[in-house]
DNA sequence: GAATGTTACTAAAACGCTTTTGTAGAGTTT
DNA sequence: AAACTCTACAAAAGCGTTTTAGTAACATTC
């Protein structure tokens, strides 16, 4: 790295006038008190007997000094900060970036802002920041991916999460349909000896997906062989933990001919894995994903995969949470709501080739 | 969506205590003074004269108070927020999340939080958020792959931002060396007929990059046929983009062997058109992404890119910031500074397989 | 013409902290 | 014993708002 100076020269719009006005010196100007100022500018009821006049010189003369409340006085005084707290596993992984997109959405245009921190599964800081937000005062909290189970004083929303918390409201996938659907569409090509990747112990997803999976399959009269059912180990975000727990699966030699992986990224290694393995993907083993990010379309071949709407469950959490705020109900009211998951069939499944176990 | 109660029940740790305890109410547990509090709390200079039992006793009550100062009314006071204000294009771009992964890193350790805004290359948030941020009293500001032009009363640091603005610190990719690795390796493969696909308008990369492509090229002795040369439109972040600017490119007719585009993503759409048009790669046409996103590695063929240290620019980013900050020199201190990028030589590129041009 | 109402405001407290200045008392110096 | 220096605190101002409780002046009612 060097210090140097080049590039052209630009700063169209100079923006920093003299230090900004606060309710007394506009107040002051005007001759008036700054009650009186506030009580208009904030258009409270009690300014109802002031002429119109006046008002609208308060209002004119705002507006000509540009002034701004300052926030922090507000905040102090009403003891909220529209600000809410966002912890995530890592802002840098698809699945918490799409659902963040969906609540910064609802967020800023309900003018509330937020502060995103990512707890890495480290259990300390899924200890602390929550401490730290409230350090902070945010008005309520949004915790995606995470294993929740604190109780806090302020509105709690999750997005995937499972316990069942006080003043916790849990935004979720419908995992019965969702493991229903892939598994159905698995079971309607043919396969009948598939592979599983569970996600990691601490995905707060696992366990639930899961049980639906097993239970899913005991309606279709599928048995899963517990030779075939591996593990993501580790917390990178690299498909690198889905080709491990690929090659561990491959390893059992058990015959399969598909292959469920717990998301979109571990199907990808998993991909790798087969294709290295010499399988071919999707006519020897077909491979369904989990979640449909972004590039999923774009894998060569298409993954197939089981959509699940991340950005509009954000979208939901954000609502819910400012509902909950602006009645003050940080009690009570856990409870869920269900969100439907979508099969995109691709090119990444096909229907099972013939009798014959691939290897 | 439903609204029904299921799951298990939790709720470990209750943390809701009586309201917090306020610096006066401690005082006057202690029989102090809320001054002589917050000096030893602070541990104030002015504190050294305080005999060291009455500071463990206020330390002491603060604990077992769980003390914790009011934010609000310590940034009202000392005109600082701890805070700042972080602009990118869209959260959930892979991009930008990189960088805010390193920011992140960085600005909690360093006991600050952040806001997030993606302004999706709308002017009017463009020029809108800043503001916003302005009004909440962030003491700096980092705006990632978008282009800058204000000058702020608070210290600003953009990442791939090539404007020359008084107080604004730019972190850059070393371009010049960024363009000549990618061409030079396709050089040296054997590949002469080398097709392009520029970034959209918009991004902040778009020019520079394409300025210092040009250059190498002529450096190398290459002819850039305009025909070859094609752009990213519109501001969606799926590979559908690179797959349209590519079919546009096929349409020309005109032969290539390797095909250079602006970003991963877009290499991925590149690769898929390539494909349909009955194009090997690497075989008949060699690939080159840029950036080196996570899955980048994980593409089938894995994707050959020039890889930017996205996550260390942001460190870099937020530690220049809160180093200007503490400074507090808002103003002068333009300048930039730059990370170097690397080539990471996949399975997308290969040597020209013989005179014969494709299709 | 006394009581009541309305109009157009203002005073003052409160939110919770930091920091500068002050001061009472004890000890030390000359 | 007067003058000074420490020691160990406290008072008070100030950060910029919001909001409640007034109040002075004038108009209306009975």
């Amino acid at each position: 790295m060097t210090t140097k100076k080049k590039g052209k020269s630009a700063g169209k719009t100079v923006r920093m006038g003299p230090k900004p006005v606060s309710l007394k010196e506009l107040a002051e100007h005007l001759g008036l008190s700054p009650a009186t100022v506030s009580l208009v500018i904030n258009g409270s009821p009690v300014a109802d007997s002031i002429p119109q006049e006046t008002k609208d010189r308060v209002l004119a003369a705002a507006r000509k000094y540009k002034y701004r409340p300052s926030f922090f006085a507000r905040s102090l005084r009403a003891q909220r900060s529209f600000t809410v707290g966002v912890i995530v596993p890592e802002v840098s992984d698809g699945y918490s970036a799409s659902v963040m997109s969906g609540v910064e959405d609802y967020l800023l245009q309900e003018g509330y802002f937020y502060f995103v921190v990512s707890h890495r599964h480290r259990a300390d800081l899924i200890d602390e920041y929550p401490r730290l937000f409230l350090e902070r005062s945010v008005d309520g909290l949004i915790a995606v991916d995470t294993p929740w189970t604190l109780q806090l004083k302020v509105p709690v929303v999750t997005v995937s999460g499972h316990n069942q918390v006080k003043g916790v409201t849990n935004i979720v996938l419908d995992h019965v349909r969702a493991a229903e659907i892939a598994l159905k569409h698995l079971f309607q090509l043919g396969h009948r000896d598939i592979a599983f990747i569970k996600g990691q112990e601490f995905s707060s997803d696992t366990e639930v997906r899961w049980a639906n999976i097993e239970k899913a399959a005991r309606h279709l009269g599928l048995r899963i062989s517990s030779a075939l059912i591996s593990q993501l180990q580790g917390d990178s975000p690299s498909p690198e933990l889905g080709y491990e727990a690929t090659r561990k699966l491959l390893s059992s030699h058990k015959p399969f001919t598909a292959l469920f992986a717990f998301n979109d990224i571990s199907a990808m290694g998993a991909i790798r894995a087969l294709r290295e393995a010499g399988f071919r993907v999707p006519e020897d083993v077909s491979v369904v994903g989990f979640d449909d990010i972004q590039s999923a379309a774009y894998q060569n071949p298409a993954l197939t995969t089981v959509r699940q709407p991340l950005r509009e469950m954000g979208r939901i959490a954000a609502e819910t949470l400012l509902r909950r705020i602006r009645a003050s109900e940080s009690n009570s009211h856990g409870g869920e709501r269900m969100v439907e998951p979508k099969l995109m069939i691709r090119e990444t499944t096909c229907r099972v080739s013939n009798g014959l176990a691939p290897k």
